[in-house]
DNA sequence: GGGATCTTTCAGAAATTCCTGAAAGATCGA
DNA sequence: TCGATCTTTCAGGAATTTCTGAAAGATCCC
């Protein structure tokens, strides 16, 4: 089976260098991108000797972003009893991984952004000018969406995958 | 009105140096978002002068910024009669703004990474061991999601804002 | 043609992000 | 307590991204 074991390192190899590279895309680094698509198509959890063996990367950099990782929800740290080693394991589930990355990008992407707009709407809100009152108008209405936009995604990211998937079917019809 | 004006000039440049801040977190640079964000709120259309000015920031910078705002949709060239200088104008729609941003993003984001799992699951297909089938078996997982995930925002996108809003309502009753 | 004005390009500098390797810190068993 | 094993941190170096400033390329009018 060494012919049919090839063909699956081979193409297990290219989606971690892929992802990796697409990683960079997505505002993550590639390490992290990388270490993540090694993990989802693990058949076993591994160590951080396994990923830094397996990427040719160094320790620091093998901790810092598994440790990222945990931290995202995308990996869980698995003791194995007589082992004294972390071992770690990916979160395979697609529906799960998506609103772990919505949330994590709400997080980062919309809040800021929320904020920002309602600083700026309360600061300009009484400001009597033709342009005061155009430039408090564009801050509401971007805060308005935006705000929109992140009740959207808490609603969709709270949601069970079989009700989203319903919801979605309605969508098309 | 100095009195009101400096409140103005005040709340729109923080807008702007925050919205530039924030940028770095979308994956676009800060000038670009800098850009977008004084436009946003510019009363008139502006010239690279008057951008280079306003940011204290190179011509070569403003200029190639500048374009590539015009590139994504999210600026449009303005010219006036009797002067040869191109202007700048943004789009202020916030619904046309995001519905570029959406079409931007599945360019860069999600069409990559379909080709990916495509290409991986294609090549994963007939493994005939149970490590190769788990493998098979993720990537389809995460084609048909992301598949999913791209049909879905491209049927926002081309959703005028009423009808979205509609829809958006049902979603919360 | 030739000068004036505006746009475009791009090599090298500056800034930022990421990674390495080594040292220090924990935890455990003997 | 001590050595072995594993985890964590971080200063400095490497890689990547972004910006500047200047030169070259358009376009127009005289």
């Amino acid at each position: 089976m060494s012919e049919e074991d090839d063909k699956l390192k081979h193409a297990r190899d290219e989606f971690v260098a892929q992802w990796g590279a697409l990683g960079t895309q997505w505002g993550i680094n590639r390490t992290m991108a990388q270490i993540h698509a090694l993990l989802m198509t693990a058949p076993q959890p591994m160590t951080t000797d396994d990923v830094m063996e397996n990427l040719e990367i160094s320790r620091g950099n093998a901790h810092t972003n598994l440790k990222e990782l945990v931290a995202w929800g995308l990996l869980r740290v698995v003791v194995k009893k007589g082992e004294r080693r972390e071992f770690f394991e990916a979160e395979k589930d697609v529906w799960q991984i998506f609103t772990i990355v919505a949330r994590e990008r709400k997080r980062r992407e919309i809040e800021p952004a929320m904020a920002i707009l309602s600083k700026c709407a309360e600061e300009s809100r009484e400001i009597d000018t033709p342009e005061g009152k155009a430039f408090y108008d564009q801050m509401r209405q971007l805060e308005d969406f935006v705000g929109f936009a992140s009740k959207m995604s808490d609603r969709i990211s709270s949601m069970k995958y079989g009700p989203a998937v319903q919801l979605a079917a309605k969508f098309f019809s």
